[in-house]
DNA sequence: GCTTGACCTGGAGTGCGCTCCAGATTGCAG
DNA sequence: CTGCAATCTGGAGCGCACTCCAGGTCAAGC
């Protein structure tokens, strides 16, 4: 739906371009983890380009592991303004960090569940 | 505790080495996804090094994200015995680029996280 | 002998993150 | 106009993986 030059997303599109489902974009804006979505005259949303990209954002801090608490804490932080970009810095660093070691975790426990595949095989050769 | 030349560990001490809680251990027998731990005469759990062996793959299936359902396959197959080794062995390999696939995804997001990162740091100086 | 603390059981409760539902509009294709 | 699909609201329900509780038993130290 383009009005003007300007780019809106109905409830299905949004949730095809965020992988959201309209469920999930409904309950992120009751719990406040969007800001109120604009409505058309019929009380219909309209998704903004700006709303996609921050449920890109969500998307991607939820594929994570982001717990919802925190992601309220961000949009909260996002809705303040410029005066919150040192917060918002400190808590995707801290959160880049949580990767980090969710990826070394994740490898660690690989070489595990590896070392047993490989113990099974061998148990199988020599059967 | 140490019968003859086998060692037995308690509830407590099963739970500290394996890093789930004793509540967690009682609820993995329950469902079946641990066998009938042994008990004492007086009906107390003894895990032997076994039990304390497995529930470290468990751990490590936990972990890296399986969920209880898939773990309760496995070990029912592991209690079967050998003719299931080509079993388990298709499942851990599953669930091992189960783990490549996670491990990718969070590195992309964390690609995209980082860029947030970058980009408000921009902002941040450019103020 | 008595207290203390670890343990037992069956069952209820919790937290998270959705997901589904009923009943009421509304928008558009034919 | 009619019918059907999409959307709306508030609220209930769900699945997962625990976690906690009441009420009772048992072992060991003082």
């Amino acid at each position: 739906m383009i009005i003007g030059s300007v780019t809106f997303y109905s409830p299905a599109q949004a949730a095809e371009k965020t992988g959201f489902s309209i469920d999930t974009l409904r309950y992120y804006e009751r719990i406040g983890l969007l800001d109120r979505i604009d409505r058309t005259a019929a009380g219909r949303r309209r998704f903004s380009s700006d709303d996609v990209g921050f449920l890109g954002i969500l998307r991607c801090l939820r594929d994570t592991g982001m717990p919802i608490a925190e992601m309220r804490r961000y949009a909260e932080l996002a809705r303040c303004g410029d005066e919150t970009l040192g917060e918002r810095i400190a808590l995707l660093e801290a959160h880049d960090e949580r990767i980090d070691r969710q990826i070394e975790t994740l490898g660690a426990q690989q070489e595990h569940v590896r070392g047993k595949i490989r113990y099974y095989r061998e148990a199988a050769g020599a059967e």
